[in-house]
DNA sequence: GCGTGATACTTGACATCTCAAGTATCTGGA
DNA sequence: TCCAGATACTTGAGATGTCAAGTATCACGC
């Protein structure tokens, strides 16, 4: 993968999402735009370090990913919620894997209508070489946040997701 | 547009990315994963509630909210910064909004490669009434976070951007 | 048994999005 | 002047993603 001439389509990342905001914005609408652009900085690293390095996508190593962690497979509905993308999206990519020998589509002899999709042994094996990787990606790009910080955002980040969750039922 | 038939393809949030996670993995690694299971279902909520209030989408709100905190218009390379997303991308959304009536392309008089992307009148209006709605259903989002933890997460967040801007000359 | 509704998955239309190649234009020297 | 490299944008192929409708199967009450 030529990563020179890719730079070249590569999003520069200087002025970004959130220059949109002035300081009168209400602080929420500020928090917002600052958490979608450190996400969206992360992603697009990860995606590119998956493209070059492995000529995958995250979609797909998600998907393994969740499969990594069931080896009695999941069941496409649930691929669905923990990859937090709709059941049709999981068909496509569950295709293409399939396609490519990584997974398989078990019929579940107890419903008809279920597939248990697991991982095939070349499957793991190819994951298991990536996750060391991408891991090694993302603690390098945390690096440089201090251990303490890193606690107190993964417990804000997790109030704020109990606060999602709990808008749920409403 | 029915909310209800939407609903049985919109994504249930029980189970999602981050238990994928086992506790003896990496803090940065289970940081990550929060920190996108948070955006993404803010992302998804967002644009759920741009479809089915205004018939629009994420990525046109966001052409035309950078827009508008421009006056003089844009040039097509900025918009792609500051969207964060790729040039051709940045062509497929304007050649939308300019068909619908809500930008215009004006060419630079100076540089003839040049585009200078401006809302119209009617762009800017309906952006203004979408606007509104949008920073209500963000302010919503965070509305159970104390406002000293939004200040802290800001701050983090703050940080964990710096970190990732000084990456990107290395 | 037999419908009726719920559930699991697939499909097709459409909208993003990236990547890389293509076109047009500008810029700075030989 | 003229051309080689940079810059601005567009295009086309391919991958993701949503939504809503379609198909198959199950579950439950009659």
């Amino acid at each position: 993968m030529p990563r020179d001439k890719a730079a070249l389509s590569t999003i520069p990342a200087t002025i970004d999402v959130e220059t949109r905001v002035h300081d009168d914005h209400h602080v929420s609408l500020r928090l917002w735009l600052r958490l979608l652009s450190c996400t969206n900085q992360i992603e697009s690293r990860v995606r590119q370090n998956l493209q070059s390095s492995f000529n995958t996508t995250l979609p797909r190593f998600d998907l393994m990913a969740q499969l990594e962690r069931a080896p009695q497979g999941l069941k496409m509905s649930e691929l669905s919620q923990r990859m937090m993308v709709t059941g049709g999206n999981v068909t496509g990519i569950t295709d293409v894997l399939e396609k490519e020998g990584l997974v398989v589509r078990e019929v579940d002899s107890a419903d008809r209508r279920v597939f248990r999709v697991k991982l095939t042994t070349e499957g793991e094996r190819q994951f298991r070489r990536m996750a060391a990787e991408h891991e090694k990606w993302v603690v390098d790009l945390f690096g440089a946040i201090a251990p303490k910080h890193k606690k107190q955002l993964m417990d804000l980040l997790g109030e704020l997701k109990e606060c999602l969750a709990g808008l749920n039922g409403t």
